[in-house]
RNA sequence: GCGCCCGUAGCUCAGUUGGAUAGAGCGUCGGCCUCCGGAGCCGAAGGCCACAGGUUCGAAUCCUGUCGGGCGCACCA
């Protein structure tokens, strides 16, 4: 259903090289101001009046001379210096009405990392911004025709969960089963940090923090961080969130690709070991030539006690996962709700084709910029400038809570988990007092309550910091995931009426009013937002799509002319009435891939 | 101090590879269920697009500077 915009382009094309423009420029082509005459126009010939020599307007009406008409316009008009189209309703509406296809697929791999949330206490706000953007971001990807792998990052061998397994050995606590098993293990998180307030006591702690830091690095307490995971597993599920594999630092290093890639670092002239100075005895990488403006250029890889920092075991994940490095195994983990397979890295696994990918994008908030920064420079550093190229950092910006910094230590933050059990209880409240005979209620609050809370993640731009404030992320007014579910259940409830009704008549496009080319043009622009979505890598673009669409077509149900309902469906005259339907089927179907494409659920009613 | 990001209506935000009169939601005020679902629709009020220069036929959008705000600059992760 694209092409109305991209026939346009290619029209202005040809007839630029009729009039022997040798340089044509970008041909912008945009839809008419809602007040002036035309469906399409292009401002082209303000950019051609120099290079011209040529007043706009008298390039515009050469233009609109020469230009072939593309198919479905009727005329052409110049306005000004703009050149405007006019379309055939017809033509517009039953473009509008074709099904929605997924891009075919082309390019190679994008490998999206997103959650990666330390396996030591439950997901909080934060983190929610993550998954949501993470999730929406493969989805459209998907959808925009890349083959997508979704990669959680499992950091089973950070202090924070060493802390976490420690307090529990420390305070000697059992699970009973009251509570969900992350929130309990994080208890005992806050409370061991309390307890290491004190300085003496943090000092006499810490050789039994480091003996389990030890074992996890050597892979003795996997199950233990397999129970935090699957609590936290069910939290991402709840959000509507999967993953295709779950790879593990302490594999990272077992498998040796820490080392192999040091090792290939070692080999470049921006990786030295000094022998005197502030690194004397560490292995350290110069970046001065690839990030600017460092007052210290020089980064740590190996400190002078033979220990890997944290960055170099993320520079070796970054290389498996752009094929400079291979030899990860992996084997089956749980089979997810939708039933896709979720894999996972394992010293008793099996080679298989996970990673290699020729672009990744890697969802960490904003204040990771710049060890992001060095794994690109790292790339660099190893001769790959194509791979760091590659390397996206979709970078968003912190979550305040109610206009305050998160603080797990101040106690203030709120669980994921919380989150969407309050919006899961609001919406169900909402539906007892607006829809007291909807069926499946409570499975529709869950729809509704959980949309609303990852379209309000997703909605800004992620550059933007948002604050987490409950009425706004639990809004089902406004600008909100509700108010796109509303048109979806709308739509859906005039398709079932029509079935019953047993209304089927063939469409006549020929009848289709200004009110019909008004929704059509805007089910006309799904496409590009996806695209646009895709290749910014920003979910909000779409979304903000999704609330132009669902106005749009509210406004086209609530027409009214001279007091009447301007267009009503079922009760219009045959042909005209299938054209209706078409469209109002084409604008469900849309709606609800777009949900999808956010990770966002469209009931049939709510 | 150096670097990156942000500043658009009372509040929260779209719009920025330069294009026609800067748009939504919330809030305020006024309307709309004899009509397919009022979680909706229509209208009003509300803008020196932070400020000052510059480039351009054309600037919220690009450049320079200034002022506000956020973040980053560890042999932490």
């Amino acid at each position: 259903m694209t092409g109305v915009k991209v026939s346009l382009q290619r029209a202005i094309a040809q007839a630029l090289e009729r009039l022997g423009v040798m340089e044509p420029p970008e041909i912008d082509v945009q839809e008419t101001p809602a007040e002036k005459a035309g469906d399409y126009g292009t401002p082209v010939a303000f950019q051609l009046a120099r290079q011209l020599r040529k007043a706009p307007p008298l390039i515009a009406r050469e233009l609109a001379e020469k230009v072939v008409l593309p198919e479905g316009v009727l005329r052409v008009d110049v306005a000004g210096g703009y050149v405007n189209f006019f379309y055939d309703p017809a033509f517009l509406v039953r473009a509008a009405a074709q099904p929605l296809e997924p891009a075919r697929k082309q390019g190679g791999k994008v490998l999206v990392e997103h959650t990666s949330v330390n396996p030591n206490k439950e997901l909080h706000v934060g983190h929610l911004r993550n998954v949501a953007l993470g999730d929406a971001i493969a989805r459209i990807l998907d959808f925009a025709g890349r083959r997508v792998e979704v990669l959680n990052y499992i950091d089973d061998t950070g202090r924070q969960s060493a802390e976490s397994l420690f307090a529990l050995e420390h305070y000697g606590l059992a699970h009973d089963g009251a509570k969900k098993y992350d929130h309990w293990v994080g208890e005992a998180y806050v409370r061991l940090h309390r307890e290491m307030a004190d300085a003496e006591a943090k000092a006499r702690l810490e050789p039994a923090i480091r003996a389990v830091l030890q074992r996890l690095e050597a892979g003795e307490l996997r199950g233990e961080i397999e129970k935090l995971l699957a609590a936290q597993l069910e939290t991402m599920w709840n959000l509507n969130a999967e993953y295709d594999v779950l790879v593990w630092e302490s594999d990272i290093v077992r498998e040796g690709l820490l080392q192999r890639a040091l090792a290939l670092l070692e080999q470049t002239p921006y990786v030295s070991r000094p022998s005197e100075g502030k690194y004397a005895g560490a292995l350290v990488m110069d970046t001065s030539a690839f990030i600017e403006g460092m007052e210290d250029p020089y980064l740590v890889l190996l400190r002078s006690d033979g220990t890997a920092t944290y960055t170099a075991k993320d520079i070796a994940f970054q290389f498996w996962k752009m094929g400079l490095l291979s030899g990860l195994r992996f084997r089956p983990f749980t089979r997810q709700p939708s039933g896709r397979e979720l894999y996972s890295s394992h010293p008793e696994g099996e080679p298989m084709p996970f990673g290699g990918a020729e672009e990744t994008i890697n969802v960490i908030d904003v204040r990771q910029s710049y060890p992001q920064q060095v794994l690109k420079a790292a790339l660099e550093a190893a001769g790959r400038h194509d791979l760091a190229e590659g390397a996206y950092h979709l970078a968003y910006e912190t979550v305040l809570l109610e206009g305050r910094p998160l603080s797990g230590r101040k106690g203030h933050t709120v669980s994921v988990d919380e989150v969407l059990e309050e919006a899961v209880r609001r919406a169900r409240a909402v539906i007892a007092e607006k829809n007291p005979q909807l069926a499946d209620a409570d499975d529709v609050a869950r729809t509704v309550g959980i949309g609303a809370v990852r379209f309000a993640m997703v909605k800004t731009e992620p550059k933007k910091q948002i604050d987490f404030r409950w009425e706004q992320a639990l809004s089902f007014e406004g600008d909100a995931a509700p108010y796109l579910q509303y048109a979806h259940a709308r739509a859906a409830s005039i398709l079932r009426k029509a079935a019953e009704q047993g209304a089927d008549d063939e469409p006549d496009f020929a009848r289709a009013t200004p009110y019909e080319v008004e929704l059509a043009k805007v089910l006309l622009r799904f496409e590009e937002s996806v695209q646009k979505s895709a290749e910014l890598k920003t979910p909000h673009v779409l979304a903000q799509y999704l609330l132009d669409l669902a106005a749009a077509w509210n406004a086209y149900y609530n027409a009214k002319q001279g007091g009447r309902a301007a267009t009503p469906v079922l009760s219009a005259a045959k042909g005209l009435r299938g054209l209706r339907l078409a469209l109002v089927r084409a604008l469900k179907s849309n709606m609800a891939t777009g949900l999808r494409l956010l990770g966002i659920g469209a009931p049939q009613a709510m």
